[in-house]
DNA sequence: GGGTTACTTAGGCATATGCTTAACCAATTG
DNA sequence: CAATTGGTTAAGCATATGCCTAAGTAACCC
């Protein structure tokens, strides 16, 4: 439970960089070795490898080496609980507006049907 | 469309980090001073406010100094920015394991239909 | 007007990040 | 077996981050 934070913390950072992002949105259409996820990225290879390190320690990323290539792939549960705690916060601020339009609406009816001004 | 990257970074960025993801749990229950979003962080005040910066940045939060109150609350539509981009990566990797699944079915028909090993 | 509250700004420090180049290793390939 | 390819490790550097304390400003309260 207190461990769902760092997962979250490095989730969310994992996320938060353009080349891996670019490296999420490659490896969702097929695994592909190191050298490909890092030929578009304007930076060496080790750099990109960093980045590569990065998303898998967040889990969002497998990868397993056969002879001397790495491939790479996707592992899709792994964006569930980001998107589960956006939605958390999405039904709680929706529930209070939900009961604030009601106070309001009743505020309305109150006023139409009690006293005027 | 080149700045949605940038914006994409901001958000995601703002969201890896404990502290601010405290702010925006309590900001998702209803609007709040910046001392009492502070209160519960173990850090000076001058910390808590930069934090609230970055999220202010992001976008995902707005503040109006009302007195010498300063009042935040949630911007609930930053949030879809970022569950969209989660949302068309599942949809690829999805669409791709279908068709993966459907050629494979194909082969398992074909195999049935055709020469016995 | 003097004290308190709520925030804000400034300066500074310690650590973390993001990248580089150079060197190294291990699997292919001619 | 030498050369190439794919990846990995190491060292180092420049900048960014995350926090602090101290000092300042502006509203509110007696």
């Amino acid at each position: 439970m207190l461990n769902q934070l760092a997962e979250l913390d490095r989730l969310f950072h994992a996320l938060a960089d353009p080349a891996r992002r670019a490296m999420v949105e490659r490896l969702s259409r097929g695994p592909a070795p190191v050298t490909e996820l890092a030929r578009p990225l304007p930076m060496s290879l080790p750099a990109a490898m960093q980045h590569l390190g990065v998303l898998e320690a967040a889990g969002l990323v497998r990868s397993e080496k056969i002879g001397r290539v790495r491939t790479c792939a996707i592992e899709p549960k792994a964006f569930g609980l980001a998107e589960q705690w956006i939605a958390a916060r999405r039904t709680e601020w929706e529930l209070r507006l939900d009961r604030l339009g009601e106070y309001l609406h009743s505020l309305e009816e109150g006023e139409r049907d009690g006293s005027g001004d």
